[in-house]
DNA sequence: TATTGTTATACTCTATAACTATA
DNA sequence: TATAGTTATAGAGTATAACAATA
């Protein structure tokens, strides 16, 4: 594999510096450093819209899951979204004390918590999920339908690799 | 647009959940979501090989960019990484204190310093480039070249819309 | 009056060790 | 012996306010 920056020419030179600011291309010829630009542009658009109902992202992740996997644990919660179980305690116990979430028995191991959404969780859940969906609407993202598309498969085989 | 989970079946069902771990599905449609997934599998890919070289990420970002960009300033440096000035204060000192770079007097601003490498510095900076270009084999992004241009043509278009 | 680099500081996010109750 | 949930705590990353020197 080439070293070099994929779009540098090969006397080095760099005929962008000294007229648009710096001379970036290395950085930018990175899935890493453009995939991470892209994903806080998006998170810090979608932060403020998801404010005025008092979450978080990480609060939306962890209420829709139990929205949408009633029973489901906090281990089930931290292995699926790569939190270690001490950074989750605080979310659930938010969740729970605003009414928007309850713990029952675990069917089968009483050492569990089996997480369910309440109806004003519930509701809430709606709504975000709604927000969080418009967050991503083409006027925001700049792609059409199959870029996006596109967009998500490539994503998924990078960190999926052959379990995409 | 459809506020819904993309790829949920209009009955709302979730074949997946009881049988492959959680439902996921709504997050995993998310172009947020798998660019934060990607980001974090590909740095955390890049860390460990870095580490040798006493380099964190935002140490090789600024030691490229003051390598490509020989007299940068530290505003400019916070402009093009999005870093606080604050935060760079540190970053510049211990790069300094290394003996990988050195500020010169600026030549029109005498508030400001020009950053450039020493030879040190650039060799490191090389090695660490390489480093870092090896970190997006294919093998590790599992993309044909083909793929890789298109995932960053993509990306770039999610996080500088009209300007990319 | 605005900007560069800096200090001090606070807040958030993430990571580690160790405990209890149960499997 | 291993695992689920929890506590306490440490570390990294990111944020704001305010200052001296210079534009």
């Amino acid at each position: 594999m080439n070293t070099d920056c994929l779009s540098c020419p090969a006397d080095n030179t760099n005929p962008v510096a000294t007229d648009n600011g710096p001379d970036t291309r290395f950085l930018e010829s990175l899935i890493g450093y453009n995939a991470r630009r892209a994903a806080l542009a998006l998170i810090g658009h979608v932060l403020p819209r998801l404010e005025p109902l008092g979450l978080r992202v990480v609060d939306f992740s962890v209420l829709t899951l139990i929205a949408h996997n009633p029973g489901i644990t906090s281990r089930q919660l931290c292995a699926a979204l790569d939190i270690l179980p001490p950074n989750l305690v605080g979310v659930v116990r938010a969740l729970e004390q605003r009414g928007w979430i309850e713990r029952r028995d675990h069917p089968s191991d009483r050492r569990a918590q089996a997480l369910h959404v309440t109806a004003a969780g519930a509701a809430v859940q709606a709504q975000a999920q709604a927000l969080v969906s418009a967050a991503e609407h083409p006027d925001v993202t700049h792609l059409s339908e199959d870029e996006r598309t596109q967009l998500i498969r490539l994503l998924r085989k990078v960190y999926l690799g052959n379990r995409a």
